[in-house]
RNA sequence: UGGCGUAUCGCCAAGUGGUUAAGGCACAGGACUUUGACUCCUGUAUCGUUGGUUCAAAUCCAACUACGCCAG
């Protein structure tokens, strides 16, 4: 019997293609699209659409009819909210700079949709990320990076669960992107021009503190002032949610020379500035663990690990410490460790686990 | 009030008679980027005001204004 697959349709070239694959692949493909953000904003962000944009509809219905697959709209608008929104804005009103895509991932892609899928009788999720599932020798399923190191997405995976993982198809990962648009050329697929999206997709214009300030109301951070490590007050901030670790830009401190966020204090509403050589640590702290080739870790290991998307990756020893915490701490100092990001980490090829920053320790 | 000093783009700052008034920071726009950032590229002044000297002044002179310092 053909086993049955749903796939996450964006409208974007890569999940369509997905689909397409899957179906010459020979599974019982259904196209759905999650709805995860108001309705009304759709016009404002239309252009970019996003990973998870809202114009999708409307072009995922089309590729669907175009391969003949049964289409469906869920409404993930509760769940989006809960645990992608509400965690995005409290961790910017506590000083933090989360990566809402892998919140998204985790909870509702391979929570929400992955269960609804489930209950429709399916075998799999699948998505239009360029990243593969492998199983190591022993036994464990593991995100293993694309084909394409250029458009590699594992960094956002990395929080998927063995079940989860063990349910899930991505099959973009074996193409480069450009073959992917080339296969969407070929079979006609009404968005092979389509743009690659950016920014977070539901942050309009990429001014996420508007979108912070809308939904946190009265939680607003006032206005504070900018210090030095040596305590100097240097200047006056906008209210902490505007900053993140290692900004440069929008500081409006004309110090001669530039400077760059170092921390961020949000007990006492400090935003805390440095040069440029400041901003580097070799070690951070970060807690929240998920091991995806491994079980735990008892002792050191070695890892390749990013502490931020697109960012190459450094060598580091991980270490378990108190209250399930880990330290990390690399072989050559990292720029910008900020707390909020996630740090993920890798083994040959694939993610061997990773966790959220919670801090970093000064060299 | 008397004396002295300073006054060039948002900030700092070159320039001391002669083509389009350096540069840094900040800022703006763009590129890069399926997170926030970083990075890269591009862009922005007629010189406190008024008058004078000169073929020619940001650059010399005078007055005025503002600010600073010293006197008191």
């Amino acid at each position: 019997m053909r086993k049955k697959v749903v796939v996450g349709m964006s409208g974007g070239v890569d999940s369509s293609v997905a689909a397409y694959l899957l179906k010459e692949q020979g599974y019982d493909v259904i196209g759905v699209t999650m709805q995860i953000w108001q309705e009304e904003e759709q016009g404002e962000i239309e252009e970019n659409g996003g990973c998870c944009g809202l114009s999708a509809v409307d072009d995922a219905r089309r590729v669907a009819g175009e391969l003949g697959i049964p289409y469906y709209v869920l409404n993930f608008k509760k769940e989006f909210r809960n645990y992608v929104i509400n965690p995005f804005v409290e961790s910017y009103l506590h000083g933090r700079t989360p990566n809402p895509c892998i919140l998204c991932n985790r909870h509702v892609k391979w929570e929400a949709l992955l269960k609804r899928s489930i209950e429709l009788g399916a075998d799999y999720i699948a998505t239009g990320h360029y990243a593969r599932i492998i199983k190591l020798e022993n036994g464990r399923f593991a995100i293993r990076s694309s084909v394409t190191t250029k458009k590699d997405q594992t960094y956002a995976l990395y929080n998927l669960t063995q079940y989860q993982l063990s349910h899930t198809l991505m099959p973009v990962g074996d193409y480069e992107k450009e073959k992917i648009r080339e296969i969407a050329q070929n079979c006609g697929l009404p968005v092979a021009e389509k743009p690659d999206s950016q920014d977070i997709c539901f942050v309009p214009d990429n001014d996420y503190a508007s979108v912070i300030e809308k939904e946190a109301k009265d939680k607003i951070p006032e206005h504070g002032n900018f210090v030095t490590a040596s305590g100097e007050i240097v200047g006056r901030h906008r209210g902490i949610i505007h900053y993140t670790v290692g900004q440069r830009r929008g500081l409006n401190l004309a110090m001669g020379h530039p400077v760059f966020v170092t921390e961020i204090r949000p007990e006492k509403n400090e935003v805390v500035i440095g040069e440029a050589q400041d901003v580097f640590t070799n070690t951070l702290i970060c807690d929240d663990l998920n091991f995806m080739a491994v079980e735990d870790i008892a002792q050191p290991v070695e890892v390749m690990a990013k502490i931020r998307y697109s960012h190459a990756g450094e060598a580091c020893v991980i270490e378990k410490i108190q209250n399930g915490q880990v330290k990390c701490h690399f072989k050559k100092p990292v720029r910008a460790v900020t707390p909020g990001q996630a740090v993920v980490f890798y083994q040959n090829d694939y993610v061997f686990g990773g966790g959220t920053i919670t801090r970093q320790i000064k060299v």
